[in-house]
DNA sequence: GCGCCTGCTGTTGCAGCGCAACATAAAAAT
DNA sequence: ATTTTTATGTTGCGCTGCAACAGCAGGCGC
């Protein structure tokens, strides 16, 4: 069976959340990058809220995660240019992903292969967003593009709608 | 033939686009829906450009369109949200859309029926927005969606390339 | 070791995006 | 004509995203 699109609501976070890490660690080496302190602390914070944060929500979250306990709760700030640099390595990495809809960044669960068509499924209730294979809607993509003389790059597809946790309950 | 999905870089602007006021016109008459004048200048500044703009592009558009020549070039600049809003009642009445991936508008130019799938492409060299229909890859993605218990509301696709007339060249 | 280059982070600053809350004006309904 | 609804204007502000420059650390050759 593939790997559920979305993750159950309890599911082992802890776990996924390191695998991901793990995983980010491996592609970076493989890769000759540098996976620095920033860099995963951005990473790791879009893990741990498991939904798209913007970019902002992002330097909240990574503040309060590295935080010293002792000078008032926060001038390790990172600067909004900071973040947005962080991203974009990540994003090149195919780390993380940008959902356009939203503004906003979500880490990549990697369930696609490298240059998939992906589709972002994003649930209006819970935030929560999955990534599903779109192989099939690639065809019918690449008809159309064609039809007008059109070169495509790559595709963005986001579908806003209601996950399956959220409508069972 | 279709009509086609990328306007010819030299056909009949003026007309193309006294053709879609017309039509808004008269989609607004059906629906018992206003077209004030500001919501006119939004739509015209949308027309006469042809290709996606930016909130603040259209406020300065409107200004430099509806400045009496007079009073030095523009009191008459609408605020953000005035333009916001204009934009809000087009879209609702799918004359306008948004395009995502750009944080911008165009005017819809209806290739496409109401609840249509439309996929847009968008043009990197000459900035041009054709809108194509997305039939085919309607079903894949519905597939992809039901395949994760995902109930879908209207997706959104954007495709990046490059346009039959820019290549041409 | 020394200087140099490269790549990452921090600082400052700014422009565009998007809307909330409230006030006013214009049109429709009664 | 008065009330109600709808559209526009005013003020203000927070988020998004990046340019330009400065500092800093590690790796490299010499």
């Amino acid at each position: 069976m593939p790997r559920a699109i979305f993750p159950a609501p309890d599911h082992d976070h802890e776990r996924c959340a390191s695998a991901a890490i793990a995983h980010a660690e491996a592609q970076c080496a493989a890769r000759a990058q540098r996976l620095t302190p920033m860099r995963r602390h951005v990473l790791e914070a879009l893990l741990v809220s498991h939904r798209p944060l913007g970019a902002y929500e992002i330097i909240e979250n990574v503040a309060r995660q590295h935080s010293s306990p002792r000078n008032s709760a926060s001038r390790n700030r990172p600067a909004p240019i900071t973040v947005y640099r962080a991203l974009d390595f990540l994003r090149e990495n195919g780390l993380v992903h940008r959902i356009e809809s939203r503004n906003a960044f979500v880490a990549c669960v990697h369930n696609h292969g490298d240059g998939d068509l992906v589709v972002f499924l994003i649930c209006e209730q819970c935030g929560a967003v999955g990534e599903a294979p779109g192989g099939a809607a690639a065809e019918g993509l690449k008809a159309a593009a064609r039809a007008a003389g059109f070169s495509p790059k790559s595709p963005l597809i986001e579908v806003a709608g209601i996950c399956a946790h959220c409508r069972d309950r």
